[in-house]
RNA sequence: GCCUUUGUAGCUCAAUGGAUAGAGCGCCUGACUUCGGAUCAGUAGGUUGCGGGUUCGACUCCUGCCAAAGGCACCA
């Protein structure tokens, strides 16, 4: 907020420094880490410990060298317009703002841009971001959760940083997965169609579940029952075969449950927020994808072992010359002539950035798929594929139960929608309790927002790399560092500023009186001023690392600033007529950096709670 | 066996190579007849897995161990 006032000082400093025969290191500015004031500070040890490198130190230790170029820096600078004074401890310099210009100049920042606070400049690049890859015939878990919830915060911090960006959903339509609900379907419940979008997807996914169980070996089963399961199978098998052949009859079956889950699919995001522009399937890319594995035996790349009996391989590690494992060797078609997961996704990158000019691709895929998607960006290079290295795996851990992994197949799995539901209700109890008087019909409403939000948060508030063991109660917390917490600070700004506009009879929206910070801040105003200037800054380094716990932790912080400004500062109650301004406007661009952080987040703060 | 990731307070997690390693939960102690107590203020709690190295400076980078999780060709 200050870059030009920063860069007139840096020269100045480079000319001082240079002027004394002491060899110039670029500074590197950070804010000043104390409370109580603000401003941002430099640290001279690079230079100095250059200028030992050198051998031009006269062998004073570097610390000590340091403090001395800062205080001579200091008294060469005298005062500087926009600071209010210049400091020098130690090794560093610290440049205190002018109090009032600065905070005017927050908040008028603020109010100018409004929704937009905190938004990049346009970057006039185009990039995809690609979530949302659950498959159809099973039912979306909280694993899928985080998968989406992450992808389309990752969406909207990209696209919030000045990136074109596209939102792109990958269901895995087709496999074997799919075929064996398609079995168990036709064998057991043809004609059947359980009411409720929901119901429906999930009376799919236990099918999925029951068929596992006939299907899989058990341990001591006899004669019979080992019987039984292989032709169960070979049945499953025909099935597949069938679907390949393009049968009517299964591809029927196919469309009309696949409708069922992608119904469940578009509902849920709906419910999350995410609206995708983009939708690939497995089953389109199949083909295209057998187009690739040609051109790849004819160029040499993969070979085709179809002859003895074996498949199609790419032997990566040998055909870019390593000499040490890395990408091994991997299958790019089966050995009858079928497709893998790995040749549909050749045909997806050549789509995402053929059709629709991206510059970068983004795949959120679970950790686990590491190597997969290393393989896949690999062959691409092979191929000569020219963005391959425009390609980028967002690998983030996977969700499991405390009593393990999940499993669709064992039928162990935490569904999002049950959590959903829960959630709302849980929300709904505490509102009984802390806001009895809110009206019946924006109860529900309101449910949502908390419900999700506390569930969203608890699964942003984590770094992509690590692993969430998910407990119900942990994230459906409403109190601490939570979802609620950040929510209930917006809701208090809120109704400071609805008493506002109440007793002064003006309607509600941007009415706010004139101001300026011509007295005196305490602590928790320039706390909270310091705390919304930051955010410009970090949603560019968010977008950048492609981490939304950057965004999640920023706006707790954000909150916490505000509750206790909240708790110690009174706005309303102020008898000065100026400082009351002051403060209500305060409250107003906190407010609004609030609303935008969390929006960041998927996160909606509702006005009341 | 090889590869990847992780290891920080009792638990769950933070910390662009930089000033005093911070939060939440839990424990304990407090808070205005006030703009909403889903809140605030405070106490206690640390050899950052262990050993070397690089650096003026290491939770952060390199390296060797230890521990945990995950992955390693016809699943996705």
């Amino acid at each position: 907020m200050f870059e030009i006032e920063q860069k007139t000082i840096e020269e100045k400093i480079k000319k001082f420094v240079i002027r004394n025969d002491i060899p110039y290191i670029d500074l590197k500015w950070s804010t000043i880490p104390f409370n109580g004031e603000w401003g941002i500070s430099v640290s001279f040890f690079q230079i100095a410990a250059n200028e030992a490198k050198l051998g031009r130190n006269k062998g004073i230790p570097v610390s000590q060298r340091a403090a001395e170029i800062s205080k001579q820096v200091k008294e060469y600078l005298g005062s500087v317009p926009s600071f209010s004074h210049i400091e020098s401890v130690n090794a560093y310099l610290n440049l205190y703002y002018s109090t009032s210009d600065y905070a005017a100049r927050v908040v008028n920042s603020v109010f100018d841009t409004g929704d937009k606070f905190g938004a990049g400049v346009p970057k006039n690049e185009r990039v995809m971001v690609e979530y949302a890859q659950p498959n159809t015939h099973h039912s979306f878990h909280i694993g899928h959760a985080r998968n989406t919830l992450l992808g389309e915060s990752l969406a909207r911090i990209v696209q919030f940083a000045g990136f074109d960006t596209i939102r792109a959903s990958y269901p895995g339509d087709i496999g074997l997965g799919v075929i064996t609900v398609l079995w168990a379907y036709n064998k057991f419940y043809r004609g059947k169609e359980p009411e409720g979008i929901h119901e429906r997807g999930q009376w799919l996914a236990n099918i999925y579940t029951e068929a596992s169980r006939l299907l899989e070996p058990r341990d001591g089963e006899t004669p019979q029952e080992k019987n039984q399961r292989e032709l169960y199978d070979s049945e499953r098998r025909e099935m597949y075969r069938r679907w390949d052949a393009g049968d009517p009859e299964v591809r029927n079956l196919w469309s009309m449950t696949r409708e069922w889950s992608l119904e469940e699919l578009r509902d849920i995001l709906r419910i999350l927020g995410t609206k995708i522009d983009v939708w690939f399937f497995e089953s389109e890319v199949d083909e295209p994808s057998k187009a690739i594995v040609d051109e790849l035996i004819a160029r040499d790349i993969a070979t085709d072992e179809r002859k003895s009996g074996g498949a199609v391989i790419v032997k990566i590690d040998e055909k870019l010359g390593l000499k040490k494992e890395k990408y091994r060797t991997n299958v790019i078609l089966r050995s009858d002539g079928t497709t893998l997961y790995l040749t549909k996704d050749l045909a997806l990158a050549k789509e995402k950035f053929e059709k629709y000019h991206v510059d970068r691709s983004i795949y959120v895929i679970d950790v686990r798929q590491s190597l997969h998607m290393q393989q896949t960006f690999a062959i691409l290079r092979l191929w000569g594929f020219p963005q391959a290295d425009k390609c980028y795996h967002l690998a983030y851990g996977y969700v499991s139960l405390p009593e393990g992994a999940m499993s669709a197949r064992r039928g162990r799995v935490v569904l999002f929608k049950e959590v959903y539901n829960e959630a709302i209700q849980r929300v709904l109890k505490v509102i009984v309790e802390k806001n009895p008087n809110m009206p019946q019909d924006e109860r529900e409403g309101v449910a949502q927002k908390i419900g999700l939000g506390a569930l969203t948060y608890s699964m942003l508030s984590v770094d992509n790399n690590k692993d969430i063991i998910f407990d119900i109660d942990e994230a459906l917390n409403f109190e601490g560092r939570t979802g609620p917490y950040i929510q209930n600070a917006y809701v208090r700004a809120n109704s400071i500023l609805k008493k506002y506009w109440a007793e002064n009879q003006l309607s509600a929206g941007k009415n706010l009186p004139s101001f300026e910070f011509d007295y005196i801040l305490g602590n928790h105003e320039i706390e909270l001023i310091e705390q919304i200037a930051r955010f410009p800054g970090l949603v560019q380094q968010a977008a950048r690392e492609y981490r939304p716990m950057i965004i999640a932790a920023y706006v707790y912080d954000l909150a916490n600033c505000f509750h206790s400004f909240y708790h110690a500062v009174p706005v309303l109650q102020t008898d000065q007529n100026s400082i009351r301004n002051a403060r209500l406007n305060l409250v107003a661009a906190a407010k609004q950096t609030i609303a935008n952080a969390l929006a960041l987040l998927g996160i909606t703060a509702p006005e009341v709670m």
